[in-house]
DNA sequence: CTTTAATTTTATCCTTTGGTAAAATATATC
DNA sequence: GATATATTTTACCAAAGGATAAAATTAAAG
């Protein structure tokens, strides 16, 4: 089993599109629709099976070409790989823009958990390959973590201590509180199997969505408000 | 890629030790030794990367035997995962005991975080593998969670319900409850990877652990105390 | 010690899997 | 509609992975 790590820059290896520049059309009405009908089949199965465990014929089959037409356009599975973590790093990172220090924690807090919770109704197959890459090590994603990842937490860490200096939230560590967010809305999506065996429900019912945001709010709002 | 299912009995199908009867020990020093040094090697792999994932060659390798000796304890793949799940799930299901509904909701429900907490601390691994089922789909433990867990946790539900009724615990839902103190102890298991790189700390570091135990607790019992 | 049973090793098989080569087909452009 | 280019298909390949058979070795029992 080939041990899948990556020595390279960050965010991630920006696409090999060595060729547009060569002249050739490289997003004709066909490719962008079989790029994306493969990142969606493959974004399925490496959430549910992981890098290692997910094939390159269950991807193409899903996406309704062969094998070696899936190869056309991504030239092997790790680079499949990396374009289906490139997508959803993209998603991911995106909720992560400072916290506002000058507005009320209530409200700030408020709104991340909401777009945390969003991401999660979105997109939960996204949020399982994240959490199955983790689980292998991040073997990809561990430069992310250490450097950039690293920096923005830091960062919404000071705002929080701001605001609990200030007297406007309880005496909360701001890395358990990230964490604790973190956990609750992805759990949402990570575990929606179980989750649907336990309550019958999921967060594509917006009853739920609704009802799962609030409560998530209403607690945790209450846990660290002052 | 072979399907995986269970169509059998709950919890887990028993242990095919039809042979213990006939004669043979299967108890020797020996025996439990290897057992037990696969199934450690089993699990780490199978959290790592499910069961499609993990191979035979790797488990072997780290139980330093060959892969024949290893399918000469456990006869197939399959089996060796369903051992897995089995010690798993009797760790899993141990702290679900009913909470005592005479007793204060600040006590039970404390003790409940402090169990959950411990377990991510002492089975990390069993955790992930519990988490990399469920993204999978539960193709094993989707009768066990359809069944025993959901009626377990209808239980809970019930007397949180009554802490709620008598005025002792805020109006919270019951099940929403659950699944945050499940989603907030497990995290520090199933994204490891995650909390070192972010925070350089694991469970392991005793000081780490009661911090993020204590931190957990109060939140979310300020978020749920009247 | 011998004999018997338990354990380990070696050699091997078949299927799956990631990947390639080259032919065949479709699409676009002039 | 002829030519060039893009896309798809067919036929393979080598390595990996789960599994088996049988020989070799070790341990236990009498």
């Amino acid at each position: 089993m080939t041990p899948l790590t990556l020595n390279q820059g960050f965010p991630l290896p920006a696409e090999p599109d060595a060729d547009r520049a060569g002249g050739k059309r490289r997003d004709s009405r066909i490719q962008v629709r079989n790029r994306e009908k493969i990142l969606d089949a493959a974004t399925e199965f490496f959430s549910m099976y992981g890098y290692h465990g997910a094939t390159l014929d269950q991807i193409a089959g899903k996406a309704a070409m062969s094998k070696p037409n899936l190869l056309y356009y991504f030239s092997s599975k790790k680079e499949l790989y990396l374009a289906v973590l490139r997508d959803i790093l993209e998603i991911w990172l995106q909720p992560l823009k400072e916290l506002d220090e000058r507005e009320s924690p209530e409200r700030e807090i408020g709104a991340y958990i909401d777009q945390k919770i969003k991401f999660s109704q979105l997109y939960p197959a996204a949020s399982r390959v994240f959490a199955n890459e983790i689980a292998a090590g991040a073997p990809v994603l561990k430069p992310v973590l250490d450097n950039y990842l690293r920096d923005i937490v830091k960062k919404k860490a000071r705002v929080i201590r701001k605001w609990v200096k200030r007297g406007e939230l309880a005496d909360v560590d701001p890395y358990h509180l990230i964490m604790m967010i973190w956990a609750v809305t992805q759990h949402y999506a990570d575990f929606a199997v179980q989750i649907d065996s336990l309550l019958g429900k999921s967060l594509d019912d917006e009853r739920f969505y609704n009802q799962t945001r609030k409560h998530i709010k209403r607690i945790l709002m209450r846990g660290i408000l002052k």
